[in-house]
DNA sequence: GCAGACTTGGAAACCGCTTTCCGGGGAGGT
DNA sequence: ACCTCCCCGGAAAGCGGTTTCCAAGTCTGC
């Protein structure tokens, strides 16, 4: 492996010269000697060993990102979005996904921090456990001690900067919106009550129905992916409109109304969250709350890169999106 | 930033003994010492300096994977494959994403050795082009040369391990099926002719259907994305079935079809390629060649980290999958 | 009870790079 | 012509660990 010492003997020049010459420092060199370590780095195929200069620096260009599932396009517009905002800020990003296992990412904050990445972004939704939310802040609140920088896409709950979508609130509006197509007995498939995010949603919801007298909902409680969406669909009884906590359940959704020959929006109209991007190519095309989500993650990375000393919380509306998945009743 | 001199000094041992406690050596300490090393490391809150770690040992425990797009589930199920299998092995992921574009691929490689991960993987198609292959190969090679591991999963073009999925031959099969079902006139959303996989896959087709004597089909080129093969479908003349050669193409197609109130398959048959997780919820059920996306991903990350010497290419076969998308012509 | 083989703790060299601090030489001012 | 000041090159001190090499015990076996 082909180190700076050997490029500087190469080019008969000093370490330091050659170090200013191939990796930016505010000294200039001369033209000269410049043009000789260039030459000399590229003949012997010089690559700077990054572990080497974070050490020296004490500051290193690779960011950590923390998702669910990479798998689920939710988390994938998420991390592009992040992702994207990475590269032009010229940093590198290490991803890990926890598969839902709130121990993993405490685990992860401990591993991004002992990578000394210069930014951690906690992708996903909380958990209502607080003995399990505080160790995580307390991981978080070391590394940021040690000059980390953090944020989180999800509930303020962390003592970090976040983007918070405002969940209860779009729920309620779609709500709103339901009851205003003339809905009155409602189903939510409203994922696992620990997860705050599916927690609000549901709870907005059902909050909305409640001001407007109506009965509440059948709340059925389940996985929060596709497959979950898929049981919890089964097990609906009597409601003429069934709302998903969000876009992959309400697939899921879809696809058991399908298998048992129920039609959408004619015999149930169903409900999303999130408006993934991949809904466009679903029939009937899926009503939900549409949510930025690759301006929530690369804004998630601006916040955990601010100069902010304040914690910054953003709440991200939601815009209910009305689409075939329902219908007015008569 | 706590370092192991701190823990040394607070636990009044060497920092020799300090390192021999927190992180794995094949040498013994006393329990006594261990003890305090350990206690001292908790209140100080100490987190390795894994850039340190990484110089001093001369290895970290991080691997690269290079992809075109996370968004894409053909990308992502690839990428959740390889990322299980590095977690198993207690390594952390670098992804990058390139967008299509074969320079960033490159830049990444050179970014990834600077880095100096353990490995990298490169994930998808080769583009035709020789000379921005070469210097791939190049870039590879010298990352190689320094004790780099490099797989790649595509074609076998950069003198790497390859997992090589059948394409030719499951294009072929597919070809072969289709016409079983008494089809005559295709179309084939052919993709960029500079992308190999799209290339082989429509070479092997049409191969395929020469070898049966049947007219050549027409050939639409386009992107290798879901838009490209939305815009590839409107060009279709007068086929009966239509053969997009990826998924998310023919995902796209069946959209275009839906919208211009086309019906698939009474009116045109639709067939793609890959299998992605999420055609489950399309309708009607794509017919594809199904490959195993995960396992591919896996397998690449061994063979980058297996010891043979020897370059390996493995072919992943394709298989067929009937599904609603096609019919029988009378 | 003692030589020799193991253990175990510590000092120090080293990993590859950055950056401070010096020193020498050329340019500019008077 | 002389003195500053500035610019540029190099020596060397870290950055935070790992690991080799010693030295001092601790165990064996006879």
């Amino acid at each position: 492996m082909v180190t700076l010492e050997d490029v500087a003997r190469q080019a008969g020049v000093s370490l330091a010269t050659a170090s200013r010459v191939l990796n930016g420092s505010t000294r200039q060199v001369g033209a000269a000697l410049r043009a000789r370590v260039e030459q000399a780095a590229d003949e012997l195929g010089y690559r700077a060993n990054i572990a080497a200069q974070t050490l020296a620096r004490g500051a290193g260009n690779v960011i950590g990102i923390v998702v669910h599932d990479l798998t689920d396009p939710y988390f994938a517009a998420l991390a592009d979005g992040a992702m994207r905002a990475a590269t032009t800020e010229g940093l590198l990003v290490m991803v890990g996904t926890t598969h839902r296992d709130p121990e993993q990412e405490i685990a992860y904050v401990a591993t991004l921090h002992a990578q000394r990445v210069r930014a951690v972004l906690l992708v996903g939704s909380r958990v209502a456990d607080p003995a399990v939310t505080g160790r995580l802040r307390d991981e978080l609140a070391r590394y940021q001690a040690g000059g980390g920088r953090a944020a989180c896409v999800g509930q303020d709950l962390l003592g970090v900067d976040t983007v918070a979508p405002a969940n209860r609130q779009g729920a309620a509006e779609l709500a709103r919106a339901l009851a205003g197509l003339g809905h009155t007995r409602f189903a939510v498939l409203a994922g696992p009550p620990h997860l705050v995010t599916a927690a609000d949603r549901c709870a907005g919801f059902t909050e909305a129905l409640e001001e407007l007298g109506l009965p509440a909902p059948q709340v059925i409680n389940g996985p929060f992916d596709r497959d979950g969406g898929h049981a919890a669909a089964q097990q609906v009884r009597d409601a003429t409109c069934v709302f998903a906590v969000n876009d992959v359940m309400a697939v899921g959704a879809l696809a058991a109304y399908r298998e048992r020959g129920v039609r959408v929006p004619e015999d149930v109209s169903v409900a999303g969250f999130d408006d993934i991007v991949t809904l466009r190519d679903h029939v009937p095309a899926l009503t939900t709350v549409r949510l930025p989500l690759k301006d929530m993650g690369a804004r998630a990375l601006e916040l955990a890169l601010g100069e902010e000393d304040a914690i910054v919380v953003e709440q991200v509306a939601g815009e209910v999106v009305l689409r075939e998945s329902v219908r007015r009743l008569a």
